[in-house]
DNA sequence: GGTCAAGGCCAA
DNA sequence: TTGGCCTTGACC
């Protein structure tokens, strides 16, 4: 594996752990973290890659696929301890590279691992409220030998994979004045002697120095611990070097703002929970792998092994319960709510409708989209929904396979809400305006990287080759696009539109239509139709499935398995809506009619992306156009695929 | 008292 | 300006 794929990988969040060959260097560095052991992946085991199953679906138990009785979900989820996980160490779990650059990360900063060098860029940034430019087209790609090149794009990159800024409460309180503030921000441009290109004069200067001034008249105490207890005295003599003036240097210097809000140095602060949840979910996940990779190892050497209750798929929680909270004062303590896991144990069809957009979705602040307004309403006020003759009841739902229950619990829509307005929020900070179909772009790209992330874990598409892996992939995206948006609206509430970090209106309503407004219509027509099916939660995941495993798709390897996929999960639905939903003649039917109608909507939708990108309107290098590029011309893509000098983003992340 | 992440220092 | 190392201090 190449450092660029590395940190192709590590951009999106993606563990190494994902990874099959390991890294060729490990770079250089101290930090903490000092010379720990080298990772070694176990990925490549993991990975089937040959014709056989190991896990085949083909060999399922009955009873993992159809409701089998109350009993018979008490072994499913068995600890994942065992005697090989005892000798994972936490160190292992951090020995991992930095997301930013694929320096060796030195610890938890700013919210997740990162490098000690980009942890002291992203304090020196923030801290003196650095404004960079590109003068490039703000896509430099980003590692350790290339990271001083250009620390715009560094910057973005740092916030692009969840590096994060507490809130500053002085600052959000006054959201006009801070618009106008940040407009002022943006006019500066970094005096960098090491960057000619860069202009060292601007008369935007001024603006930048009184609105510094007006910043030390109206908030006197603010102070940034050492670097500003001395005024101007100490400054001088260090004198940045010479490069700045007094004055610059004197603004700059004592409105230094402190990455922290509570400007406290030391100690802990509050991703303290998320770094220790952070590290539980690594070691549950090396320990999925070591699991899975014995069990691998057992079933290679005694045949007929059958993906029941004692596969590694059944034996561990397929989604943790770990979450990512969001940086704000605001923001109640993710333990408080419900993982997916506790989620898909509750009846699906028992959750409240989803409250008024505004209640969870609405920021708190007029000029924020901080997630911290995105706490998620677990279905705890089941009392709430009337019963109804076409709902299941608790008895009904006791009765859904344990198969459809695990396909609930591979949903993390936490994950997804987290995701969408971390992106929003790092893609509007300090920016005046943003290109909003850009932005959408950018969403649609995470939502993808979600996309192929979900699918390269979930039972039925794990085992089959990365060559078949890729092609239901591309053949499937879009419409799993929208049936995601519809999901997110049905059962989550997702308003239509949200109030960006700068004031701009972020239309997430566009993100179900793919770009494309006029779909509205034909969308909430959709959206309704599903409703009138009491379409839950179980049913969407089911859906997914079937639009993910298509057998129709041109060039598959192993067609019968995709298809015995399809015909499980077809079958599986069938049973549940039979079941559970007695009262509504056919569902089945009804959803099997449905999707063609998501079909035609994200073709819609695609041809409309297509356009946008050949108009040179899209962000180029994208996986979303990778898979745009896929679909329409299937033979180059392939052959850009099988290339041995390119791997496609896609490629490598399956 | 140990851990570890944030802030600070300073040589390069 | 960068980045490695040090100090600090809350949390366990």
């Amino acid at each position: 594996m190449t450092m660029d794929q590395q940190t192709g990988l590590m951009s999106l969040n993606m563990s190494p752990f994902d990874l099959s060959p390991g890294p060729e260097g490990s770079g250089s560095g101290g930090g903490p973290s000092g010379a720990s052991q080298q990772y070694v992946p176990q990925g490549a085991a993991y990975q089937c890659t040959s014709d056989q199953q190991p896990f085949g679906y083909a060999n399922l138990d009955a009873s993992y696929l159809f409701p089998t009785g109350a009993g018979s979900e008490s072994g499913a989820y068995l600890p994942a301890a065992g005697t090989v996980c005892d000798q994972t160490d936490t160190k292992d779990v951090i020995e991992e590279l930095c997301p930013v650059c694929g320096d060796k990360v030195s610890g938890y900063h700013y919210g997740l691992l990162t490098c000690e060098s980009c942890k002291g860029f992203f304090k020196r940034t923030v801290q003196n409220k650095k404004v960079y430019t590109c003068v490039a087209e703000r896509a430099c790609h980003i590692d350790k030998t290339q990271r001083k090149r250009c620390p715009f794009c560094r910057f973005q990159k740092c916030l692009d994979v969840g590096m994060k800024l507490e809130e500053r409460p002085d600052l959000v309180a006054s959201g006009a004045a801070m618009r106008r503030a940040r407009c002022s921000l943006l006019c500066v441009h970094v005096r960098n002697a090491r960057l000619p290109l860069w202009p060292r004069s601007c008369t935007c200067v001024p603006k930048w120095e009184a609105f510094a001034a007006a910043r030390l008249r109206s908030a006197p105490s603010v102070q940034g611990g050492e670097g500003s207890g001395g005024a101007g005295g100490r400054e001088e003599g260090r004198g940045e070097r010479g490069r700045f003036s007094l004055d610059q240097v004197s603004l700059t210097r004592r409105h230094k703002e402190p990455v922290r809000a509570d400007r406290m140095r030391g100690g802990r602060n509050k991703f303290g929970p998320m770094y220790k949840r952070d590290r539980a979910r690594k070691l549950q996940m090396m320990r999925q792998r070591q699991i899975a990779v014995q069990t691998l190892r057992g079933s290679l050497g005694d045949s007929g092994i059958v993906l029941g209750f004692n596969s590694p798929y059944a034996s561990v929680p397929v989604k943790q319960e770990i979450q990512i909270p969001q940086v704000s004062s605001l923001t109640s303590s993710p333990e408080s709510s419900p993982g997916p896991a506790l989620l898909a144990a509750q009846p699906q069809a028992a959750q409240p409708p989803p409250p008024p957009a505004h209640d969870k979705w609405e920021t708190h602040s007029p000029h924020s989209a901080s997630p911290d307004a995105f706490a998620f309403d677990a279905p705890a006020t089941t009392a709430a929904t009337p019963s109804s003759t076409a709902e299941p009841t608790s008895t009904e739902t006791l009765r859904v396979s344990p198969m459809i229950r695990e396909f609930v619990q591979t949903i993390d829509d936490r994950e997804w809400q987290n995701s969408l307005f971390g992106l929003l929020q790092s893609q509007t900070y300090n920016q005046c305006e943003v290109d909003l179909f850009e932005l959408m772009c950018k969403v649609l790209d995470q939502n993808l990287f979600s996309q192929v992330d979900w699918a390269r874990n979930t039972v039925f598409f794990k085992y089959l080759k990365v060559d078949d892996q890729m092609k239901l992939l591309q053949n499937s995206w879009s419409v799993m696009l929208v049936l995601d948006h519809l999901h997110q609206r049905m059962h989550n509430g997702l308003p239509d539109e949200t109030t960006l970090h700068n004031g701009q209106k972020f239309d997430l309503l566009c993100l179900g239509l793919l770009g494309v407004p006029s779909l509205a219509d034909h969308f909430n027509e959709l959206q309704n139709k599903l409703s009138d099916l009491k379409f839950d939660v179980s049913d969407y995941i089911c859906v997914k499935f079937l639009l993910l495993l298509n057998p129709e798709v041109r060039g598959i390897g192993n067609v019968k398995c995709v298809r015995d996929g399809y015909h499980t999960v077809q079958a599986a639905l069938l049973d549940y809506t039979l079941t559970c939903y007695p009262g509504i003649t056919d569902k089945f039917g009804k959803l099997v009619m449905v999707v063609p109608e998501i079909h035609a909507l994200a073709a819609r939708g695609e041809e409309y992306l297509y356009q946008r990108h050949c108009a040179g309107q899209a962000p180029m290098q994208t996986l979303l156009m990778e898979m745009l590029h896929a679909k329409r011309k299937p033979n180059v893509a392939e052959m850009v695929n099988r290339s041995s000098e390119h791997t496609s983003t896609l490629d490598r992340l399956l």
